[in-house]
DNA sequence: TCAATAGTGTCTTTTAGACAATATTGC
DNA sequence: GCAATATTGTCTAAAAGACACTATTGA
């Protein structure tokens, strides 16, 4: 076994270390991930994730937190209290063309309205669909698909989704926050009934019921409960064979 | 945003980049993790989980592989064969004393019986109770206890207990490296049903049965199966309050 | 009135949990 | 025979799924 004692810290080429935020929102029914466009080589013109390098005396965590409110241009406090989550970290040699980069990718849902009004660089920060995205920079489809792949498995045993509402929300709402990430329709009755009989999941909240489209009869409001995970699991319905 | 097109790659302090291994096997109904013993400061003296270095043109999976055969004395064709699994990425600035390191911690889970005779610098490796361990140096403490939940949810919808086993094993040998990872008590009939009713869990395996310690009715052997995930999922006996 | 969405109730199927009963071995 | 473990079977409780039905709004 290798032992840092013996590593002379300037002996390779150094090692960058990243980090890459692969930011979700639910907005109009569509699963959508905030891009950023490059303006330089390589990749030049091609969407990207944000992100950025950690620095000297900062964890992962903390630079992932730090880029993720220049990026989206909330304060400090309103990205700490974001949905952020370390997904896994990519180290392939030649990931990136020009050096030896390793990146943390980390997952962030935030509610369906705040548009990317960036402070600072964040200006070409852009809301595009998951689904049908153009090519993109480096690994980074491979980073969303792996965030994406994580979210919905999630989805089935914690109270993850809630991440995706504001703070007051309908059931119908949650219910399309699970419809959008596993694509698939569920039966609005179960889907209640399951949500309500699950404790810390949801819970009521008082005031003036709010309508949704303007039709229909207006729905209960619910926020997040303070269970974190779900107990039994709301699973997905399987592709019977 | 930074961006690496801007970054002077020894402008910094470089980040160094290790890989921690947590490796698990189940032996005489105990969970044991691999360690071994630190020669040198910091932590002189202590047990440590088993890793190194990130080498320049080579991912941190290969890394871990690599590792992972060097520690347990196994063929790189042997270690191809195990379960390893990304784990996640500790990055505190200060989790190591001399210098930065960013260490990519993986989890591997090995059938009971190979003694880690280790080629080289293995010599010291050794497994120990993952209950009542002694004091680790660095971190190691926490990604242990990360690991140990990950896998416990993980054994939850998918095949990875029977990573644990050897080639061929009975159901009471699955049970208990179930009730091993889990602390609980199973209903061994009902255990029985759920397995043998899961397409893909395990398939029978002809020949003559095994006899488990000598008394008793000898038990069939079963393989692992194709599948990699469990539908539905095999829950944990929930603490109901 | 109708269209649209929210919410309730009910029935059936599936799965989980408890546990009795039988089978096959070593001693 | 008995102790020990494997295996089968049965009954009950809980959960999931399908779906009919009622309620409340805007137009």
């Amino acid at each position: 076994m290798n032992d840092a004692t013996t590593y002379d810290p300037h002996a390779f080429e150094p090692f960058a270390v990243t980090v890459d935020l692969a930011v979700f929102t639910v907005r109009e029914g569509r699963l959508h991930v905030l891009l950023i466009r490059r303006g330089q080589d390589p990749y030049a013109g091609a969407w990207a994730l944000p992100g950025g390098f950690v620095l000297p005396r900062e964890s992962a965590e903390s630079a992932a937190r730090r880029e993720l409110a220049e990026e989206t241009g909330l304060s400090r406090e309103s990205a700490a209290a974001l949905h952020l989550e370390q997904l896994r970290t990519y180290s392939e040699p030649d990931r990136d063309p020009r050096m030896r980069v390793v990146s943390v990718a980390y997952t962030a849902l935030v509610p369906g309205l705040p548009e990317p009004r960036g402070g600072g660089d964040a200006a070409h920060a852009q809301w595009m669909p998951a689904d049908g995205a153009p090519a993109l920079a480096f690994d980074h489809a491979r980073i969303i698909a792996d965030a994406r792949d994580r979210i919905g498995a999630k989805f089935e045993y914690t109270c993850l989704a809630t991440a995706f509402c504001p703070r007051a929300f309908t059931l119908g709402e949650l219910q399309q926050v699970y419809e959008t990430v596993w694509g698939v329709e569920l039966d609005r009755p179960n889907f209640r009934r399951k949500v309500l009989a699950t404790p810390g999941f949801v819970e009521p909240v008082e005031g003036a019921p709010r309508r949704t489209g303007g039709r229909g009869k207006p729905a209960a409001l619910y926020r997040a409960g303070t269970a974190a995970t779900l107990h039994p699991p709301l699973l997905r319905p399987q592709r019977r064979f």
